[in-house]
RNA sequence: GGAAGGUUAGCUCAGUGGGAGAGCACUCGCUUGACGUGCGAGGGGUCGCAGGUUCAAGCCCUGUACCUUCCACCA
């Protein structure tokens, strides 16, 4: 098998493989298992339009770490999947479609657009799934969902009529977000605000009966068709005489109001504000305070309607310049001036957002959200950074109710019935036969759908059979972690929170592991129209899922943004490729060994050291693991395998491995074996498939790594002597290497290493170490020593804790240059002495410091000291 | 207006009160029987600024500057 290896890693060739094999093996699938412990995560659904981005190629990767290494440790690990319908998204697209073809959406009707619609989903909805396979994700496909499956959409009914008949849901005439490209009402949370520069048109309202005007401003003449009165500050003395009096709306001519209000900013503009009840949030509340008429001049389509006389039929900036038109030749329009200010746009489609007075449905949000608030307050939901619990409560106590109702058809449709004949509501699952009061047959359903997020909301729990109390419910709920963008708190984290308490009694899951944005080299957000977005997919065929995942993971800590660049791609693609290398070095040499008689006894301090090294890397990266720093994982098991495993213990093996009569080899195969193993057990979750393939060559092992079981730590490995000893190996090798490459010695020269050291310790250990040193130092040979007998005068050298190296490098000695090796050595040292005594010479630190520290302080000094001394004696002796 | 985060090497970013780290880039050297997608050796940081706590601060506290984001919206 090794021997076919190819010389680099080729992932395209392997992934579609074993991804394959693991679905065929059902590794992915979890069945209820009273005998073991479920460990859960739910997939934030993808929507069905939805193409992989980079967002989801994070998201996904984080959680198919955590299920693996959750699979690993012997949870019975589900990782729920599915897909969103997306109510707006898809609505727009399938009506775009259509449109192409020549079909007009309210010609089809309802029936037939659903029709299509479900057929597009048959179509496309599947995409994104395979899409996400590419990336490794295991989740269990077997149980895949959809938000508008027969179960989901049964517990959106029942959800909404508990909450109906509880009266958190009720239908009202309220002032609401409206878009008029989409025509649907849409949620707070669903605006998005943008900086838009804009005017201030200033323009007097007459007051009637008098010659005085009230100058107001606005950044949206158009409204004034709709306002219903023109509000001052109670205490402002300007307008005092003609509170009570009323304005001549001009252009219109209505009547209106001049009322009192604290809503009013005295300071701001002329103080004075007209007041459109109909299409304005505030102006509606004042509108309420006063009983003022709501007089709605737009259209759906955001045309003026028939209340705006003359303009009706405009479009509602057409209007706007109609009007400021009319204004001024009419003498009213006093200036205008620039003004910048925010608007409200819709999220989807950019359109700006008007806020309209419209019957729509409401979840009363205030009882809800009390347990959402508590649930963060008393730690048993626990934010990842735990910062982010700050954005959700302040999010969450400042609720303001939930408009769920769209005007849209792709959707869970509102289970409401009115009576033609009464005007009766009833809501129910079924169509009513008879209205209940009136007992008339004439029952018509509520024509609008419910607000993807609300079915969404339900995730958790409707994908495991709520409402019904399945075993899986019962079994795997509630889930353990959800992993999502921060910004996605508001839509969905806090509504699964709430509506987890409501209908479980219990949150839905303890931590949220919150991750950022995945952003371009410039650190500017990926976007269609930036046209800056990298595609995962392309990036997974030209260097592998397994170099994008580990990309996504290196370098970063929860909740941080991320940039995203071609060079950090490479990075992960090499350090795959090292994986690679590493593993087929061990497999070549493996071959033909026979590794049956080695045991503990048989292992040398090097072997020692690197299992040693080995088993403190498991339990620091099992620990970095549960508590989601997998970016601190990744990084310690990057360098212990590149560093310590492939650069130090390889090359401290060749020696052995290529003399066959070694009588330690069998025990390098065995530990290059045995860590091998459990570096590629450790970096399994993070890169599953090279992971796969390289353990799948070893035909002893099972049958996959993903359910091999996670190594523990074993205390019987803990070999601190031995990784004190290689330690110092490695510090005379580095000194080596040092000294030639300042001597500006090639490596093709070889040249005899002088070991002299008084403590038979030290000896002994060189003794062991010996046999690297032709490898790692470049040393013909190793000459072990008590003291200097033998070593040429103008040998280099090099001081290291307890023992001195000597080179003689004969012709290519240059004393001059010695002397200032040496010299750089002595100020080192120097720096090191001055700065141990430092702290020594402090009462206060001796006092108070930790015994254990002052020791170690107190030994650094000593060895330091030393070492000084060594060094210069070899200087004294090269001046003379 | 409110809140959160950031400020550490040329760039991108880790950092768990006790001698400043990684990757990339840069300089020098290397056909070393796994890997040049590699190996070895280097250069490069008053850890934004000012105070404070502590024997000891990049890390904790206070203030401050700048950057980013979220929320609110004064018409």
């Amino acid at each position: 098998m090794a021997t076919e290896m190819n010389k680099t890693y080729n992932p395209a060739e392997i992934e579609d493989r074993l991804y394959r094999k693991w679905l065929e093996k059902g590794y992915f699938h979890a069945e209820v298992d009273r005998s073991r412990k479920p460990f859960t995560i739910v997939m934030p659904p993808p929507n069905i339009t939805g193409q992989l981005h980079m967002g989801h190629a994070l998201d996904n990767t984080l959680q198919d770490i955590l299920i693996r290494f959750k699979r690993m440790q012997g949870y019975n690990a589900l990782w729920q999947p599915g897909t969103d319908h997306a109510s707006i998204a898809t609505e727009v697209k399938v009506t775009a479609k259509l449109k192409e073809e020549g079909i007009d959406k309210e010609e089809l009707g309802r029936e037939g657009f659903l029709a299509r619609t479900w057929e597009w989903k048959k179509e496309y909805g599947g995409r994104i799934v395979s899409q996400l396979m590419k990336m490794g994700s295991s989740a269990d496909w077997d149980r895949e969902r959809f938000t508008m499956d027969e179960g989901c959409s049964k517990a959106v009914e029942e959800v909404f009529i508990r909450l109906y008949e509880k009266g958190y849901i009720y239908r009202g005439s309220r002032i609401i977000n409206w878009c008029p490209v989409c025509q649907t009402s849409i949620s707070d949370a669903e605006v998005e605000y943008e900086d838009q520069a804009g005017h201030f048109w200033h323009i007097n309202y007459p007051v009637a009966g008098t010659d005085r005007y009230i100058e107001i401003a606005t950044t949206r003449p158009e409204t004034m068709l709709g306002d219903t009165a023109v509000a001052v500050h109670p205490e402002d003395e300007r307008y005092k005489d003609l509170v009570g009096r009323k304005l001549i709306l001009p252009l219109v001519g209505r009547e209106i109001p001049l009322v009192e209000d604290s809503y009013v900013d005295k300071e701001f503009g002329t103080g004075a504000v007209k007041i459109t009840p109909a299409h304005d949030p505030n102006d509606f509340e004042v509108g309420k305070r006063h009983n003022l008429p709501e007089i709605n001049i737009m259209n759906d389509d955001g045309t003026i309607n028939e209340n705006g006389g003359k303009y009706a039929g405009m479009d509602r900036y057409e209007a706007r310049k109609a009007i400021v038109r009319d204004l001024e030749e009419g003498g009213y329009l006093v200036r205008i001036e620039k003004h910048d200010h925010n608007v409200g746009t819709h999220d989807r489609c950019h359109t700006t957002v008007e806020p309209m007075v419209k019957q729509q449905w409401f979840v009363k949000m205030d009882e809800l959200a009390r347990p959402a608030i508590a649930a963060v307050k008393n730690g048993e939901l626990r934010f990842v950074p735990e910062h982010f619990d700050r954005t959700y409560l302040h999010w969450l106590e400042n609720i303001r109710d939930w408009c769920i109702s769209r005007q849209l058809w792709w959707g869970h449709r509102i289970p409401a019935y009115y009576c033609q004949e009464c005007g009766e509501i009833t809501v129910a699952k079924e169509k009513p036969a008879a209205c209940p009061k009136c007992g008339c047959h004439q029952m018509v359903q509520d024509e609008d759908t419910l607000d993807t997020w609300f079915s969404s909301a339900l995730w958790p729990f409707s994908t495991l059979g709520w409402p019904e109390k399945t075993e899986d419910l019962e079994y795997f709920y509630p889930t353990d972690v959800l992993v999502t963008g921060y910004d996605i708190i508001f839509f969905w984290v806090i509504r699964m929170v709430f509506s987890g308490y409501e209908h479980t009694g219990k949150s839905p899951f303890r931590d949220v592991l919150i991750h950022g944005l995945v952003r371009d080299e410039l650190g500017r957000k990926m976007s269609k129209s930036l046209g800056n977005g990298i595609d995962p997919l392309e990036v997974i065929e030209q260097y592998g899922a397994d170099a994008l995942r580990l990309t996504l993971v290196t370098g970063n800590a929860p909740g941080n943004d991320m940039r995203f660049s071609e060079k950090k791609i490479l990075a992960s693609r090499n350090f795959a490729n090292k994986v690679w290398n590493a593993s087929r070095f061990m497999l070549m040499n493996i071959e033909k060994a026979d590794l049956s008689g080695v045991s503990l006894s048989n292992l040398t301090p090097a072997d020692r050291w690197i299992l040693s090294k080995a088993n403190t890397l498991v339990k620091d990266v099992t620990e970095n693991m549960e508590n989601y720093d997998l970016g601190i994982a990744v990084a310690k098991l990057y360098d212990f395998i590149w560093e310590e495993f492939c650069d130090w213990y390889i090359e401290m093996v060749k020696p052995r491995l290529y003399n066959d009569e070694d009588a330690t080899k069998a025990a390098a195969l065995f530990t290059l074996k045995s860590v091998l193993i459990t570096a590629l057990k450790l970096l399994h979750p993070f890169m599953p498939f090279i992971t796969e393939e390289i353990f799948c060559s070893m035909q002893d092992q099972e049958e996959s790594i993903m359910i091999s079981s996670w190594p523990e730590y074993d205390e019987n490995y803990d070999f601190s002597r031995e990784e004190k000893e290689v330690e110092i190996i490695k510090t005379a090798v580095r000194n080596i290497r040092n000294m030639r490459a300042d001597m500006n010695v090639p490596p093709s020269r070889k040249a005899t290493v002088y070991v002299v050291s008084d403590k038979e310790e030290i000896r002994r250990v060189f003794e062991h170490a010996r046999v690297f040193f032709a490898t790692l130092g470049y040393a013909s040979e190793v000459l072990v020593q008590p003291d200097k007998a033998g070593i040429p005068e103008d040998a280099v050298s090099t001081v290291i804790p307890d023992a001195v190296i000597y080179i003689p490098f004969a012709d290519l000695v240059d004393v001059e240059k010695e002397i200032a090796r040496l010299e750089k050595e002595a100020k080192r040292l120097a720096g090191e002495i001055k700065r141990a005594s430092g702290m020594l010479n402090n009462e206060k630190f001796i006092s108070k410091a930790p015994a254990a520290k002052v020791e170690e302080e107190k030994e650094k000094l000593a060895r330091y000291t030393a070492m000084a001394a060594q060094v210069e004696e070899r200087l004294s002796q090269l001046r003379s």
